[in-house]
RNA sequence: GGCGACAUAGCCAAGUGGUAAGGCAGAGGUCUGCAAAACCUCCAUUCUCCGGUUCAAAUCCGGAUGUCGCCUCCA
């Protein structure tokens, strides 16, 4: 597989340090507030990357932490008068609660940074040891950034750039303005540790320095994370991490692209944000997931209600198509009629472009583009009397039905039964167009006794009446069917 | 100010040297009591603009314009 890395900016072959065995650690949340749609990217993100590099046979660690202490949990918690524990607590629930609903893995350690206190300190002695770190009168200790060569090396920045532009508030004791805090002195109050530089907690970007170690061998074969991480956060993490060990950090740096609203970036601190509760009020988990994978994941993705609609269209499209393919084998007659051979190639074309897609980058966007044909395909046979008769075309649509099961499980999309997906989807668009179920079926029902008698003018009547309900009647031959319009 | 990314049809979006995937919308057709769905066909001689390299460029290089991001907590 090729990935893009930061570190080089170029498209690199993926080649883990111990063979098929990988590492990798994904920046996960700071646990104060409900997730928004930015941390749903992410996580889906280096959700599908752990579900493909499984599916091609590599032995995956995962890490994704919980920074569970730092300084927006604290405020957090004295606006609403409880612990900070328990803030954390309250929002590392919810935060299981949305990743369940959008199918995301749980990763195989979920590090919490208040519970490696310890690994942080000896990290931080041993900086100070190494003369990479110093210790202030008030019991901070900061990281010095010129002592590290590499510093700027993820980013792209120039120290001396940074200098002229950094900002130093008075009340820190840093010797150069570039200096990052690795432990932080406790102010009264405070949650905080004892260490021997007074009671404290740790610095942010530490906990990922001290966790990955602890799990892993370093170097990490993959870390990630959102792209505004990587300044200064993970370049923070490189210096203290590769200070401390002479040791590259991190083999191949794995950053998402921002979900922008209007084409602005989406942030807490802009206000634009949607939280993911927000969207699945309306729609359904899986419409989102496969909202978030119809881009490349380093792209910008543009978010909107609109945007979500059409992607709404997209899945029930291929649900659809593969609701058609299950009626389709539920047959047990199949004729020996001849079957061409260009669509079964054509199959192997589609298989082919799929899995060089998500080599490439896993390029999802490019990946769901071959699902589509492959759905075509199906439409296809499934429309010639001839062919969905046939034993080629019923061994086709076990193929496809095969492959969209691969392709379901490492996208986490599609996975549903067609049939109960589409009700369940049919039913989300309905609530959200202020449809009643119950009385769309007491009008069906009438109609076809209407049909029955061959009173198609009472029939079409009451189609007109669903119609103007924002209903749409399907005749098939199983009876009629409604959906949303 | 420093650093960086992006610019592909009405909209969304793949495509990083070999002659423009896919989705949505739209048009025509098959099917249907009429519809809907599905399927078929059509829908960018061209990839923001201007130069250059090359047998060959959306893809590489230079410049212009525009949009966005990072440099401060942020996925």
């Amino acid at each position: 597989m090729r990935l893009y890395n930061t570190l080089g900016r170029k498209k690199q072959d993926f080649i883990p340090v111990n063979d098929n065995k990988v590492s990798m650690y994904v920046c996960g949340i700071t646990a104060y507030d409900l997730c928004h749609i930015g941390h749903a990217r992410s996580s889906v993100v280096f959700d599908v990357l752990y579900r493909y590099l499984r599916h091609t046979g590599y032995d995956v660690t995962f890490i994704r932490n919980f920074t569970d202490i730092d300084d927006k949990i604290i405020k957090r918690a004295n606006e609403v008068g409880k612990e900070a524990g328990d803030i954390a607590e309250k929002f590392i629930n919810e935060f299981y609660v949305d990743m369940d609903k959008l199918a995301v893995l749980r990763p195989d350690i979920e590090p919490k940074c208040t519970e490696h206190i310890p690994e942080m300190i000896a990290l931080t002695e041993h900086l100070i040891g190494k003369d990479h770190a110093y210790s202030t009168p008030s019991g901070d200790v900061y990281f010095k950034v010129r002592s590290f060569e590499g510093y700027g090396k993820l980013s792209g920045r120039n120290i001396d750039d940074l200098e002229s532009g950094a900002r130093v508030d008075p009340s820190e004791e840093k010797q150069d303005p570039l200096d990052f805090a690795l432990w932080k002195s406790a102010k009264p109050g405070e949650p905080s540790w004892e260490s021997p530089w007074g009671l404290g907690r740790p610095g942010w970007h530490l906990e990922c320095s001290a966790m990955s170690e602890k799990y892993v061998p370093l170097p990490l074969d993959i870390h990630g994370g959102g792209q505004d991480l990587s300044f200064p956060h993970h370049e923070n993490e490189i210096a203290q991490s590769e200070a401390a060990t002479g040791k590259p950090f991190a083999n191949y740096w794995v950053h998402n692209g921002f979900v922008q609203i209007n084409s602005e970036k989406m942030s807490k601190s802009l206000g634009n944000f949607f939280t993911i509760r927000d969207i699945l009020d309306k729609f359904l988990a899986e419409t989102l997931r496969y909202f978030l994978l119809t881009m490349h994941y380093r792209s910008p993705l543009d978010f909107s209600f609109d945007a979500l609609e059409e992607a709404e269209k997209g899945i029930k499209r291929v649900y659809a198509a593969l609701a058609q393919v299950d009626v389709e084998l539920e047959k047990s007659k199949w004729k020996k009629s001849p079957f061409p051979e260009e669509l079964v190639t054509e199959f192997d074309e589609i298989e082919k472009s799929w899995k060089e897609a998500m080599e490439d980058d896993m390029n999802t966007a490019g990946a769901l583009g071959h699902v589509f044909s492959a759905i075509r395909l199906a439409g296809r046979i499934a429309e010639d009397k001839n062919l969905r008769k046939s034993e080629g075309g019923r061994d086709l649509f076990i193929r496809i039905q095969e492959n969209m099961k691969v392709w379901g499980s490492v996208l986490g999309i599609f996975e549903r039964v067609p049939a109960e997906f589409l009700t369940e989807l049919r039913d989300n668009r309905a609530a959200r167009a202020g449809i009643d179920p119950a009385k769309v079926q007491g009008l069906l029902d009438a109609r076809k006794d209407a049909r029955k008698n061959k009173d198609f003018e009472k029939s079409d009547a009451i189609r007109d009446e669903l119609a103007a309900m924002n209903v749409e009647v399907k005749d098939t031959p199983q009876g009629a069917t409604w959906d949303v319009a």
